[in-house]
DNA sequence: GTGAAAGCGCTAACAA
DNA sequence: TTGTTAGCGCTTTCAC
């Protein structure tokens, strides 16, 4: 059987809390007394039992982290970020993904799936306000992603409009005048509705067409969903000079339909990507992107959380914490000449 | 404060056993009891304190999985596999990375960063045998991956080996005659070793050349390590017409490499990658690939794991599992004429 | 500075 | 079928 603390005083000859102040590093214990007892726990290979400090205490130590989905690897490494901020605070995570579908959504914010959690960062998709509204869980929520719910709850976001709009301005900068919108959502929700209107209000701005032939819904967010969205805005006959995809894997799709097509990236199109995923700096045409910085985001969204723990939940307002940005150039819309093709910048 | 069992049940005017009986779905229970009591759950919101369940039961219902890096998306989706495969049996995951090193490895290995788990799935690159012999922890532990221990612990892996073959096999059908290796590893541990065995023996069998100066050692296994491999592998004279890579980031990071210096894949060069990541299937040549079958590695991990938390772990004999694997042909062997272009085939 | 004892919320004997 | 109770291992008053 496990050694208990019990166990340990029993060998060391002391009481119960005299083991105990010497695990939690009591204060006022006298060294003999603290060398003496942690003979006996070394002897004994004494571990604390987790759960019941967590049942006495109310803390486990255990975040849940929550998003869309890890294939793609923006999350993928959002959710490192995350793992390393926690450890940095003794804290471990708890990863599901809810596929960016509702009702997940929903059962991961009710705490359905993990009830041993101190906290919970959700990064949601469809997740709509009001599901939000009824919450029961008391632990700490923070939301991450690019919708504003306008709700009680931190939010870590960058500023996604303005991410949008420099993206756009790049492209208009570099001439183009017709671009088009790969990724605006079919269905209820619209999670990209922040990009859609940087790239509607950038391309207002500078007197260029920003219709709807030129936004392309899709269900999905992946390279696939992208091509096929590339595919048909090419087949509906409107060829634009640069495309903005809601993210990198939907550009790299889109990238792939324009190779099959002939066309030529960025000399024909150009494309500008988002997330600043690794991939993207590895193709045969590099992608320009938006990069969030994704350490900070988990960071602060850690921080967040265990802030709301430390008992001011009630009294502090809800932030909206903002995330720096910025775009890196590369060949997609620069051509070769870019600078540090495969490199970071 | 949180509503307990016996808030329940004084709520609805039962013992404490009662209420419990209802939570737990003991048989043994009149449905108007049961209605009764569900009721008072209802209206106080009850949700069973899981820290006090786990002290009582000593399991937790979270099992930990451990895997070198998110942002290598065969882990990426690996990990998506063992999360639905442990909800599937009511089972949350806690995540950790290693990074590849073998300290963190270690510590992992030993229950280090979490204490509060049922069992643990590690996926190791640098752990060596005798690391493991002294594990003092001693919930099950299973490993993946293409390293194979010899050690009392369940292993669940492909056939890397045969699937070397097949790759190589592949390439030499084609009627390539000097197959360069990229990614095996630097320094004490070599994980690659199956995989390079594989190759040489392929090779040799064949009557061709597999001498180390087509063997490109790397630190990492990233975009940029492939990409670095392949430079050096041309920069010293050498011209293979075909490169066999560790996994699927060094693959299109070869390709890169190769697109930079104007040789034509597959043309020129030829190239295979491992692992069948999502991708290799969206690049200007689509990458042709080793495709274990992760839903299953995830799964039978998962089971393992779950078998040995039964109790039958010192009875039974640790097992090997071998996952199913197969080779995804796409254009950068076959070329343009590739079926299935973008697709799964 | 150290010890004794209560109790966190739950499950599982055992009793009724 | 339902109730009573002990105790999982720990932290935490409160004495000493």
């Amino acid at each position: 059987m496990r050694v208990s603390l019990k166990d340990v005083a029993a060998h060391a000859g002391v009481s119960i809390k005299t083991v105990s102040n010497v695990v939690n590093n009591y204060q006022h214990v006298t060294p003999a007394m603290r060398e003496r007892v942690q003979r006996s726990i070394d002897a004994l290979g004494y571990q604390p039992n987790l759960a019941a400090r967590h049942l006495r205490k109310g803390r486990t130590g255990i975040i849940a982290l929550a998003l869309p989905e890890l294939g793609n690897p923006y999350f993928a490494e959002l959710a490192a970020a995350v793992i390393d901020a926690a450890a940095a605070h003794d804290y471990i995570v708890l990863l599901d993904h809810t596929g960016g579908r509702r009702e997940q959504e929903i059962l991961v914010s009710q705490g359905f799936r993990a009830r041993v959690i101190d906290g919970l960062i959700l990064s949601p998709i469809e997740l709509e306000p009001e599901d939000l509204s009824d919450r029961a869980e008391k632990v700490p929520l923070v939301l991450l992603g690019e919708r504003d719910y306008d709700l009680p709850y931190d939010h870590i976001a960058i500023d996604n409009v303005a991410a949008a709009r420099t993206a756009v301005r790049h492209l208009t900068g570099l001439g183009r005048r017709e671009v088009a919108f790969i990724g605006a959502r079919r269905g209820r929700s619209e999670p990209a509705q922040l990009r859609v209107r940087g790239w509607r209000e950038e391309l207002t701005a500078a007197g260029l067409p920003a219709d709807d032939g030129l936004v392309a819904a899709t269900d999905g967010w992946g390279h696939a969903d992208g091509a096929a969205a590339m595919t048909r805005i090419l087949d509906s006959g409107r060829r634009p000079d640069a495309v903005f995809a809601y993210n990198d894997p939907m550009a790299i799709g889109a990238m792939r339909v324009l190779h099959e097509r002939g066309l030529r990236v960025p000399e024909d199109i150009a494309v500008v990507g988002f997330d600043d995923v690794v991939e993207g700096r590895f193709g045969a045409v590099t992608l320009t992107s938006v990069s969030p910085d994704k350490e900070a985001i988990g960071r602060l969204a850690v921080e967040s959380v265990l802030t709301r723990l430390g008992g001011n939940e009630v009294l502090t307002e809800p932030r909206r914490v903002r995330a720096d940005h910025r775009l890196v150039e590369r060949e997609s819309t620069v051509g070769r000449a870019a600078p540090g093709g495969t490199g970071q910048g």
